[in-house]
DNA sequence: CACCAAACCGCATTTTCATGCGATTGTAGG
DNA sequence: CCTACAATCGCATGAAAATGCGGTTTGGTG
């Protein structure tokens, strides 16, 4: 280590904060600035001790740690945030991805783990828990088209599909697959009864969505 | 544990395979099925061996395991699948979690953690080296905006885009934002021009290529 | 061969969109 | 007070899309 994490902790559970409190000055590399009950005094906290790492739980009176989590990266996008939580719904991770949180880890994480996750966001990694992984993973799978009929769109169909995805109008659809506008306006119809919509947006939408498959 | 889990591995490199073997097989829990140092016999592997968990390497002779993958899921998608490799570019992991992979892993993991990761995607976790989590958050957090206006559109314009991603028509935005059909158009004529586009359909593909500004 | 589905084409009608021009409020700032 | 801008509404026109109905050709399959 060259120089040593300046960690912020935020944990309303007095047990909790001191038991984690101690872990990280108890470790070499890691220097707690400061541990506290609640974000509401979010701003002064990251003036005083510009951490590198920010460890916080979400569920906090006042402010929730979700709530910070914006603010702390509007502050400074180099801090990273680490959520250390009981919440495993897929709302509530969804919503710290999106606000820039660099690790989820769910409050079953042994103690070890927890240090070693301070170090691995430090670094550019985002330490998560394994269960939480998962839930994020299923969001890049394809919708697993359980009930889902094989190959729904011929071969033609799933061009001019293309073609609407990315924003051509009929005439530049039919241009590009050198056929004439009025057969494209027939295969469209067709993909418009198959898929059970009836307007080039909802095509698209529910192309994305389930991946050319009704 | 209830029934132990019966692993199946792929790794073409002869000690790394041996190493792990070695490890799996001693671990109480675990059933090493078989270690191949390649995966061309895989479908007959899979009817032999009924693996609950296949370990695999990426880059191996003859078919790679990003390859093998789709196989794997369509033979039984309850196969957990855990990439183990040194492969840590974007490509790769994201055909890997595409293709339905429960966890990957560099081959820097110590070993321990390779077991722990084998119960983890076992139980239904999805165990991840901590900088591929990092890139696959990434790909959910908004493309950084680094140039980008702030609140380029207006909170009543995302509204009506909003609205439009929904693939609802002018009338249908107009009632449930109750205002009249004129002012969706003109709110929309508005949002166009912030945009640079002139359809819906490219009004959407932008705001969802990078989430409402542009 | 007869049949069917997919791909191709055409035309007509209605609906929805895109866009230009104009207008009234209300609120925030200089 | 004046200006700027967001939000609201209206009208009109031409272009694009949705939909209904018709057709031909081609490559398989029973």
């Amino acid at each position: 280590m060259d120089k040593p994490i300046t960690v912020l902790l935020y944990e309303d559970n007095r047990d909790l904060r001191e038991g984690i409190s101690f872990l990280l000055q108890a470790t070499p590399g890691i220097v707690l600035a400061a541990a506290c009950p609640h974000v509401n005094n979010l701003k002064a906290d990251l003036a005083a001790y510009t951490p590198d790492v920010v460890l916080t739980d979400i569920g906090m009176p006042g402010m929730t740690g979700l709530e910070a989590l914006p603010i702390i990266k509007a502050t400074n996008p180099n801090i990273q945030v680490l959520m250390l939580t009981v919440f495993d719904d897929d709302e509530r991770i969804f919503q710290a991805i999106r606000g820039g949180a660099s690790g989820y880890l769910l409050k079953n994480t042994p103690p070890a783990e927890i240090i070693q996750a301070v170090f691995d966001v430090f670094r550019g990694g985002s330490p998560m828990t394994s269960s939480v992984a998962r839930k994020v993973l299923q969001h890049f799978q394809q919708p697993a088209k359980v009930s889902s009929s094989e190959q729904l769109l011929s071969a033609r169909e799933q061009d001019i599909l293309k073609g609407l995805m990315k924003g051509y109008s009929y005439k530049l659809i039919a241009d590009e697959l050198h056929i004439s506008i009025d057969t494209v306006r027939t295969h469209i119809r067709n993909v418009y009864e198959k898929l059970q919509v009836n307007s080039k947006t909802e095509a698209i939408l529910k192309a994305m969505k389930d991946g050319f498959l009704g």
